[in-house]
DNA sequence: TTTGATATGTTATAAGATAACATTGCGTTT
DNA sequence: AAACGCAATGTTATCTTATAACATATCAAA
């Protein structure tokens, strides 16, 4: 994202609202939980499950080695999705934070090809327009997966920088 | 999608499509490709790959038993999306026929939960909402993959019929 | 402090995809 | 016809992503 960012910031406000959201909802944000959503949060890159596991695999939590398997991280996601604190990317199969998980969710992600940030759109037209054309054929859609790739704004000014 | 629809004539309009335009733009469609193209057209159901791999691994053409490994079918499908003759639904891992390969493709794809039936939108305002959004953010798009999962027509009306 | 539910650990395997190299088939050049 | 070059397909091995099934641990409530 911006040259000047203190990722810090996003990481600690994401667990902060994931606190306050499960603690309200009576969800259970466990230390594993919360661990594997910072770890999501490490970048505005989508990070893949196994990336996940080799993480939490160079952790020694309360002095013992942690020897994480696959399904404890997909479990981990699991739950973050269901909260509404990551969005998985199809197109990716990879998974990314959420940037205001009190919101409704409907994903759209702008995916960079040259950088690989990818941003949440929060778009209502778009949702309507989708909507529309979806009941022009009958449809009722109960779940929207928009998925961009192409050239952020950063990208397409600053070359490379 | 529709309860008397001849499937048959959905296949034949795609195969000659395809010759259509193949021997239009000099892309071989070669008896592989075009075998792998009528199976993903066998129904309006997404196909996986190695569905696709099964069913060719019960055929014998010219006599020969055909025991296809995985890369058969990969770079058969991966030809087949080049000329857009087939989409890949990202939150499926699986393709389906393009019913208007000629067309200019930008695959806005509606995906049934009860019957798995796919139906392919086309529609331009839909296209043009996301443009002026991503535009917005400064993001300039070059592949768009949107999939609504909700429920069709045929299945809100007649339950299950 | 037993109980029941939820979370995590563990083992194994399924499902989806690609890398790397070998072979074949076919049209072109010599 | 022999040799060449190229695109397509075959083949082997491996990689990545994801889940099933069952064991153990943790925690809160009764």
């Amino acid at each position: 994202m911006g040259r000047t960012h203190d990722h810090r910031h996003c990481i600690d406000g994401a667990l902060d609202a994931a606190e306050r959201l499960c603690s309200r909802s009576g969800a259970r944000l466990t230390p594993l939980r919360r661990r594997v959503l910072e770890l999501v949060w490490q970048s505005h890159q989508p990070v893949g499950a196994y990336q996940v596991l080799a993480a939490l695999g160079q952790e020694t939590p309360g002095g013992r080695p942690r020897n994480p398997a696959p399904p404890t991280v997909y479990r981990a996601l699991e739950f973050l999705l269901a909260q509404g604190l990551v969005h998985r990317l199809e197109s990716r199969n990879a998974y990314i934070g959420c940037p205001h998980p009190d919101l409704d969710h409907a994903g759209q992600f702008l995916i960079c090809h040259e950088c690989g940030t990818v941003t949440e759109l929060v778009d209502p037209e778009i949702g309507a327009a989708v909507r529309r054309g979806a009941q022009e054929a009958g449809f009722r859609p109960a779940r929207m997966t928009l998925e961009l790739e192409g050239t952020c704004r950063q990208c397409a000014d600053g070359p490379r920088a």
